[in-house]
DNA sequence: TATATTTGTTAGACTAGTCTAACAAATTTT
DNA sequence: AAAATTTGTTAGACTAGTCTAACAAATATA
């Protein structure tokens, strides 16, 4: 697995979000991906040439491109390191949510599987970025347990925040009061029959929070989903 | 500030370690440079012109070539970023101290300010790598507190180990075991008169160190050197 | 000091990644 | 289906960083 230029894996970055990301086209055109990075397409042509070469994409004159399955996991691995990096930023380092990404395209291509795989674990394995994307496990898999609202979660499981409905900055900055972010993992005690409150616990501290509130923040379940 | 490349950062720092650290030379050839940095002569020539151009360098046709105030200053940067990310590997990550170095050749080249400094803080601002060598502040000084050992600390003061003396196994082991490492803050509570065996606290857990072990922890102590 | 050796420079070439400008193929519109 | 438009390709050029091979200056040695 010999290693790619910068350039290249920005290449097979663009490409997968264009074609396994957005929508639902499973192929990208050539001004498309120009426009993507940035570029002219007589820029792109030439390189799309090379990653045929190495077989990272499908491409033929004048037809659209697409990636291999080498290609793909070479985008995928992409994809976990920025994520990762920005959760690190994130959660680490108390960068905000929307300054996390230019530094992240830098950190994206730091060459070392024992950084990533460890950054990975000083994280504790987080399954989802700042911005709520998915992170990409050491083997290319996306975690995708089913998503629900913390009201639906049962009583003694323990399950973890993913992400908000609510964007509003009362509602925020109230999550952080509560010590709620996202990869939270939390911990529902109980639930009050009279008035349906729900009891949790996050970090150690229990909190005692209205079914409003409860609804807005989106959850996975791994407890739930044990096979 | 316009931004170097990832090259020319490493013509600089190349320079700065055979001007300014290593020996006592003030300036080097244009040969010691390229055997420095792996590269040959005639490319090294190429790239003092062009760092002179920039006013990094001084440089004269056939003469030697040594850091501006400016190059000097860059290269500073950079090696501070070097040994942060060093700390970081070994601290946060748990690389060996051997095992850092490469990675952190890679991470070195990040640009972002906030980055590094968030990055300084979140280590809590060490003064030394996983190989003892000083980290230059965020204003390019270094802290050149006075060294001593552990036996010659004061009663009542806090310190801070910044390397050891004997490299033995067993010794680092036995280090080890007492939570002692590279940066790791040291409070010395108490000495017995009798047998000079010393107390310390060492990240809320006390110990009972021998003199003979005190006397192979290099230490630096900030209380001793307040003006 | 004349010669040999070391050190440094120059010229010319190569690669990766980019561009512009001209051209070709494919697609859409009338 | 002819014309217009969009999309993609090619040729040629430029920059940064590298090389080799030939040459020049400086230094050491006999």
């Amino acid at each position: 697995m010999q290693a790619l230029s910068y350039t290249e894996e920005n290449y097979l970055k663009g490409l997968f979000k264009l074609t396994e990301e957005l929508g639902a086209k499973e192929e990208a055109g050539t001004n498309e991906i120009a426009n993507h990075l940035g570029v002219k397409p007589a820029t792109v042509n030439d390189m799309l040439k090379k990653l045929k070469d190495k077989k990272l994409i499908h491409y033929e004159r004048y037809g659209k491109s697409s990636l291999t399955k080498e290609g793909k996991k070479r985008a995928i691995e992409i994809v976990r390191k920025h994520r990762l990096w920005e959760t690190f930023l994130h959660e680490k380092l108390a960068f905000n949510w929307d300054e996390v990404h230019e530094v992240a395209e830098q950190l994206e291509h730091i060459q070392s599987k024992k950084l990533i795989d460890k950054l990975d674990q000083f994280l504790n394995y987080p399954s989802a970025d700042p911005h709520g994307d998915l992170i990409p496990n050491a083997n290319g898999e996306l975690n995708i347990l089913p998503r629900k609202t913390l009201i639906e979660e049962l009583v003694g499981h323990h399950c973890k925040m993913v992400g908000v409905k609510d964007n509003s900055a009362e509602f925020l900055k109230y999550v952080d009061k509560l010590g709620l972010s996202i990869n939270q993992p939390i911990k529902v005690k109980a639930k009050q029959a009279y008035d349906n409150q729900i009891d949790i616990e996050v970090n150690g501290k229990k909190h005692s929070i209205s079914p409003k509130f409860a609804e807005q923040i989106i959850i996975v379940c791994p407890t739930c989903n044990k096979k």
